[in-house]
DNA sequence: TTAAAATGTGAGTGAACACTCACTTTTATT
DNA sequence: AATAAAAGTGAGTGTTCACTCACATTTTAA
């Protein structure tokens, strides 16, 4: 393995896609479910290969290795929920147009639920592999820490100017938010069998109103 | 693989275990160390006997298979940690002798904390694991779900008598508080590399107060 | 229409794997 | 001290694995 980090690589592998054979479709798809059911590890190229109806040198012929065929699932789900997380929502969930924390926070837990069911296998397969891999890990929250944390300090910040959050430090503040938030994510897509029978706005309710009065007490 | 589940067989390798050699020691404590690290799939028989000093014959003939040897690391902890939270903890930590929910849940955390520090190694095998093995999991947590919470449940109804904590659904309790007290430890002891420079008291206090806030909303 | 490039194939390959077994060494029993 | 039982060994085994490659088919470009 050369000196390159994952996500280089992830980035570099992004760029040569042109355009996806039908079969290069059934590949990625049939690898997602098995990756997702059975974990990397315990998935083999050919029974990829026979899920997807397709000759295991055909996998090999696009992807190189079976480590590249992650990365090629895995890349467009973070480059579209991590950043998105910092773009995408931050527009549609701008700060400024909010009515105030509480709102801000329900719009993007509303918005990341819908995200992650609509990718709920490739969200199981990164979260299993995230788990499992701390390399993968290590770079991966570099990453967030690098790109992510940045704008939810930009938008703590706006909000304790308003005085609609109380003045504690960014970092013990998200510490105390985030956690919770993001374990509901993974109880609900990665490890329960089923969601529950609530509709997301209950949800979205409970959990943001369980998290505001929990950071009210510090003030 | 025969009719019996999981637990059945932990239940049944952990009866079999008279004394353990030395090198039965160096065995187990090598496989702990190693799939913690790199996770049960991506660990092979051959590194752990080279790890711990002894021929790969040595790991068959002590434990058959290389699942039982994940078994017999997993099987003490499972039966210290998961019934410790139903007994041990329920003694030392005796619902009617607490103040109030508040310092109930501060013992808990605090005795847990201590508990998975001690045993840190083994219970990243436990989470990664639990994480990757749909079969495992759902096993785990229908042992969870009827030997764990049932306590956790009387605990609870104690505390409502006492109006010292709204009167929800139990069900509904524990989904709240749960998710967020293990995520503590899930991040402290299996993802993060090193813990912060808080104190475990300190700590407590911190996320007890966030959770009796959030569930105090409810009343 | 034809050449070239891209896509697809599956038998074949060496390495790694979990596990076996005939045998040796150590420990326990009398 | 003699014997049996338990623990330990490592070369060997069959299987599975990711990956290769010479060739076949399809698509694109001129």
């Amino acid at each position: 393995m050369s000196s390159n980090n994952i996500l280089d690589r992830i980035l570099a592998s992004a760029k040569l896609s042109k355009k996806e054979t039908a079969k290069q479709q059934r590949i990625l798809r049939s690898a997602v479910d098995l990756f997702a059911e059975k974990g990397y590890a315990n998935t083999s190229t050919s029974e990829i290969a026979k899920r997807s109806e397709v000759a295991e040198g055909t996998i090999f012929r696009h992807y190189g290795t079976k480590e590249n065929l992650l990365l090629a699932v895995i890349v467009p789900f973070l480059k579209e929920s991590l950043p998105a997380m910092a773009q995408e929502v931050f527009e549609e969930v701008n700060p400024a147009k909010q009515a105030g924390f509480g709102h801000f926070l329900r719009a993007m837990f509303l918005n990341r639920l819908r995200f992650f069911r609509e990718n709920k296998e490739i969200f199981r397969v990164v979260v299993k592999e995230f788990v499992y891999r701390d390399e993968l890990r290590n770079e991966l929250m570099a990453h967030i820490n690098r790109d992510i944390v940045v704008y939810m300090f930009k938008a703590m910040d706006h909000f304790k100017a308003r005085g609609d959050l109380p003045d504690l430090p960014n970092e013990r503040l998200l510490k105390l938010i985030f956690p919770y938030v993001f374990s509901q994510f993974v109880i609900r897509f990665a490890l329960a069998s089923e969601e529950p029978p609530v509709s997301d706005e209950e949800e979205a309710d409970a959990i943001v109103g369980f998290v505001l009065r929990g950071i009210e007490g510090y003030r």
